[in-house]
DNA sequence: CGAATAGTTGAAAACAATCAAACCCCGTGG
DNA sequence: CCACGGGGTTTGATTGTTTTCAACTATTCG
């Protein structure tokens, strides 16, 4: 049973833009089907070149980087709303990899109709560029992070980011927002260890900022941890959902 | 005297897609004018939402974030061919600066007209997506290059690829390339603290594997400086050039 | 119960940041 | 001609953060 368009729950949203019945319909049409995957499935391999392009409906995920050596560079969490396989469908392979952290449902989009997009909906082109100027800019601010704060910031700062997305898409439940990530997915993401990932979200527990349970992160005072986090967070207000 | 885009030297080069007449007119006709600036001269500031894109022609630049408590993070280095704005022109501003470190000579675009591109040349705007994700898979490499590696190993890796874009640009000469930067920026560039990234690159050279000197970088053994890189480079063999 | 996974803790070692100063090159002006 | 100053680079000593190593706990699951 597939999802329509029509009623994308997700596109319910306030954070998202509306679209005309036409844009919808042209959409509908370049969905290909629905995909509903366990935790722990691979969607994407770095260096496939994978036929197929998603837009997160349920659940999240993670792309990440695998090196020479074994470690492993968490590239960002995937969240409802999220566009998976951009790199492949316009440099020809993925540079990374996906997969999901939870049960997760996608929608599955042909890549060869890609070009048709292009060429007939121009606004949606215009989405995807504006999608992956998105990515761009989260990557440049994940980079000054991890390049430039010490570790209590960094992790306040992913923390505070991750739980502003969760907000936008309504997934907050007063200072609470899921967390399904293990502690090593957190510290591969902002380049520590995982010892000293556990000691310092220890301590933010211990100064009553933020603490993270059961797969639930809460965020007990967030002035605090914005302040602690340095970087002001910046989210979109309104954006496309293709 | 402005260059007239039949006759850009860039796109004479091997590593640039060429184009048909018709769409390289369409650039002349997007193409507002010329800008030539002296080293240090700001071209774009975060947050600003500047009227003009640019295409870098010649001279080098850095793109930047500042952070509130003084510290800078180089987000990459912009060679010719880069196109400079982007963020700007889909985003509506600037999420970093950029700045000329070597006098440049820049296209000039209109941000105004960037919608009829995208209605009326849509090869040309999966070609600004394509740079998008290009920039997204660099700054993921870079994530990846910061969080998980070593000094040294950050080192051999932003300078290696320097020198293969360097090279893509035929900017080389034999083991040698143009490196307009201060070890500061470099420092910047990688999370290192400057005295650290001085050091290191101390080792480099008393290993005979590179040396930065007087502005010119040199690779003396670019096998092992790869192997100490760890991450395979990964540039692309032909590109778009807008 | 045993095995597997995730989280927690302490001690030691390694790495990188900070501090402070010297050095070098080069252009300026007395 | 040389003293002076500025920007960038180099160096040594010290401090401090983060990693690594190793072990132990808690929980789940067959």
């Amino acid at each position: 049973m597939v999802t329509n368009c029509t009623h994308c729950p997700l596109r319910k949203l306030d954070i998202f833009e509306s679209l005309t019945a036409d844009s919808i319909s042209f959409l509908q049409r370049f969905k290909s089907g629905e995909l509903k995957v366990d935790a722990g499935t691979p969607l994407l391999m770095e260096g496939s070149n994978s036929p197929q392009l998603f837009t997160a409906l349920k659940g999240m995920g993670v792309r990440y980087k695998l090196l020479p050596n074994g470690r492993r560079q968490v590239v960002n969490f995937v969240l409802p709303g999220d566009f998976v396989g951009l790199q492949a469908g316009v440099m020809g392979e993925m540079k990374h990899s996906v997969e999901a952290t939870t049960p997760m449902v996608l929608c599955v989009f042909d890549r060869s109709e890609l070009w048709t997009l292009f060429k007939t909906q121009p606004e949606r082109a215009f989405d995807l560029t504006w999608a992956a100027a998105m990515e761009e800019h989260f990557l440049g601010e994940a980079l000054t992070s991890i390049g430039q704060m010490s570790a209590m910031e960094r992790i306040a700062w992913g923390l505070v980011r991750f739980h502003g997305r969760c907000e936008n898409l309504g997934l907050i439940d007063g200072t609470k927002c899921p967390f399904p990530y293990r502690q090593q997915d957190l510290a591969d993401a902002l380049g520590l260890s995982l010892v000293h990932t556990n000691k310092t979200l220890m301590k933010l527990r211990d100064r009553q900022i933020l603490s993270i349970n059961d797969g639930i992160l809460q965020i007990m005072d967030i002035e605090e941890a914005k302040t602690v986090a340095l970087l002001p967070i910046d989210l979109p207000g309104r954006r496309p959902l293709i």
